[in-house]
DNA sequence: TTGAATTTATCCGTGTTACGAATTAATTCT
DNA sequence: AGAATTAATTCGTAACACGGATAAATTCAA
């Protein structure tokens, strides 16, 4: 437990200012007190000492004239230069680099097709490490420069820990990937699953800014699954991010198993004869689905129905208003949408009918480098959150502690 | 979002103090600031504070000589009369109320056995409004005296709102049976899922006093699920409180569907020839399942297997350390408990394979109450959590808002 | 061009809080 | 009876948020 002491008082009242001037853009002192309800003692103090830290800078430029009658506001916004984050997405069959700023900006970003599914853990943090070092540079930074990394990756990663639990990129499991690019790196590196990413990305500067209740399903060669509830990132009980393709859908055998065996591009592309050891497999099945092969068509139908029924449980779990879907080809086509959608809306309890908006979401690359600056820049101005919980009972409390 | 001021620097230390005395029985105030880590200045002044309220009581009584040195402690405890509260239970076949002190011992209690899955709406009011009224004066209380109601139903319910949304003792939907109770009684009245009252009488008084992240099933008439997550009970975004029986197992048709309609005790009995109108057809079931009837044991097994297929869904999403499987007669059957077991062991991924310990457990009817009760006193000395969240952003801040 | 009006931002004084050090209180041991 | 010991309180200090007064920077009107 975290005791309350001016300390913390300061702390969240700082991050609530942060936070306002990080989601309303450029902003006057004026404003952040109506956001925050802070008194306007209080947000000048905090604002003096966060432009002392360079974490925040006026926007004086001719500034926008806006035409009142007193005194200009003084726009305040964060300070691109204040920090700089480089995000890492591990794809099985790619690395993408990306060094943003301190307003999650792509300074520069970098791609290495590679299919790292196929190599050691030690070759691919190789890989990563010289990756990021080399997207650094031709950013013109340098190595201090890096406030922190966050690596995003498909499958069970155990945040707090570092460690990823499980994933189709690596062959072995528990891999402490943060502590080992850490040591290389010598800047504090954080991994994640890509899903958590591109969710943070999402709510930070995406569409689901002012929603704190979603969900994000990504449809890719594996699933992905995150969860954002009452505006913070859901993990399991030891800070374990959930894998969507560990669910079951309907007993093994029968026709059922793992989500991850029936949804996925890879277990669709399986199931039809399409399969191909390059990328181009899933293109040629969607447009093979469009001419009317039935074989695609079942195989696709056969997957969103899958999902559905894993998506309707979460619905009936989490009550999200939203639920984003998202992946490169699969998610785009009406053949794997339609029976999605059907299926959800057809398993759904009556009470929770309509409480969840189903969308399809396409993305850029840069939304994964985002996420992974959000991320780590939710801890330096991160709030105290969670740190005032219950007490962590301690084994028990000694009637006379002896000397 | 709450700005942070000395008053909730206050609010979060009081409870805190509150916290620990609750938990740690009689406590003095040196081992109040072991546990909590504040300093003996702050303890002092909260707990004379607190004492002042009569929220809290020195226990003087010949007191535990603790064989020590120097000036003995002064212990502290919950003041039993500091507040009353009734706690109610709604089960398809019977009404229970109890009335129960601060520390939520039982003082009195009553049951009705009455069908009231077979009444209006109004009626089953009309009966629990005399139970609660005939309760607190057989416990020789006024009105007056009572803090709070809390009513524990099973079915989805939007605690928040005090709607019970559906739930097998109500033919209607969306039933706001909070605010009328609150209407007849003239106290506070809200309402919760059944399954979630167990799950913090276990997390208050019960032995999950140490665990912040476990699961509570129960499988009775109908399943009810709570999850305490990250020592909070877990809710969906709207206050939704998740009904297991919603989930959905397999694919409706081809032999799967809602698991409530698949391992509820309703469901198992219908499967079999036992089913009787009275409460007996269990009892029968179970009897016939040991001497080895294949009909009992098939329905106790397929049960089993839906049943297991959930909870291993579950456990993949929150990674709880332990799960409590509770119910009057079938969770105590090995013939339903054994293929439960296995299905998880199955269908749970490595990654996951022994962080849960699933447990069954039995509890009395007081259990109920003392969860009801933990909830309204909750409220009285609840923790300002989640009151500093992330701000609930307004539509979008005028540039200027005009006179 | 100058002064009034207006809006923004800061300064000052007050009250609340937590905390460390010193002090008082209530015991047991010798 | 006095020393030792542990518990609890009191006192003084520092940090903080806040309301009201003040200063700052502009527009509007004569």
């Amino acid at each position: 437990m975290k005791t309350a002491d001016p300390e913390l008082m300061r702390a969240i009242n700082r991050f609530h200012v942060m936070d306002a001037i990080r989601r309303h853009g450029p902003v006057s002192r004026v404003q952040i007190c109506q956001v925050t309800e802070l008194s306007a003692t209080t947000v000048s103090a905090i604002t003096a000492a966060l432009l002392d830290d360079r974490l925040i800078t006026p926007l004086q430029l001719g500034a926008v004239r806006d035409a009142g009658r007193g005194r200009p506001r003084v726009m305040l916004q964060l300070n691109p230069d204040a920090a700089y984050v480089v995000g890492v997405r591990l794809a099985p069959d790619q690395i993408t680099v990306a060094v943003t700023n301190f307003c999650a900006d792509v300074l520069h970003s970098l791609s290495l097709p590679i299919r790292i599914d196929r190599q050691s853990v030690a070759v691919t943090a190789d890989l990563v490490e010289d990756g990021v070092r080399r997207c650094i540079e031709d950013a013109d930074l340098e190595m201090p420069d890096v406030l922190g990394v966050c690596v995003g990756l498909p499958g069970v990663v155990e945040w707090s820990a570092g460690v990823c639990r499980q994933s189709p990129i690596f062959g072995d499991r528990d891999v402490p990937f943060g502590a080992e690019l850490t040591r290389r790196l010598g800047v504090p590196v954080s991994i994640d699953s890509d899903a958590n990413l591109v969710a943070l990305a999402e709510h930070w500067f995406g569409q689901a800014r002012d929603l704190n209740d979603f969900l994000v399903v990504s449809v890719e060669r594996s699933l992905g699954l995150a969860i954002l509830h009452n505006g913070e990132l859901f993990r399991g009980a030891n800070g374990l991010s959930p894998d969507l393709g560990d669910l079951v859908v309907r007993a093994p055998g029968n026709g059922g198993g793992r989500l991850g065996d029936m949804a996925s591009e890879i277990s669709v592309l399986g199931e039809s004869d399409a399969a191909l050891p390059s990328g181009r497999g899933m293109a040629i099945l969607l447009r093979k689905a469009d001419d009317g092969d039935k074989v695609c068509l079942a195989a696709l139908a056969a997957a969103g129905e899958a999902l559905g029924c894993a998506v309707a449980n979460l619905i009936t779990l989490f009550a999200p208003p939203k639920v984003i879907i998202t992946g490169r080809a699969m998610a785009s086509s009406v053949h794997f949408m339609r029976p999605l959608r059907e299926t959800v809306a057809a398993l759904l309890p009556p009470s929770l009918a309509d409480v969840s908006d189903l969308v399809v979401r396409e993305w850029d690359d840069s939304i994964w480098a985002r996420g992974a600056a959000a991320m780590t820049l939710r801890e330096l101005y991160g709030a105290p959150w969670g740190t005032t919980g219950p007490a962590p009972l301690r084994a028990s409390i000694e009637l006379r502690d002896e000397a």
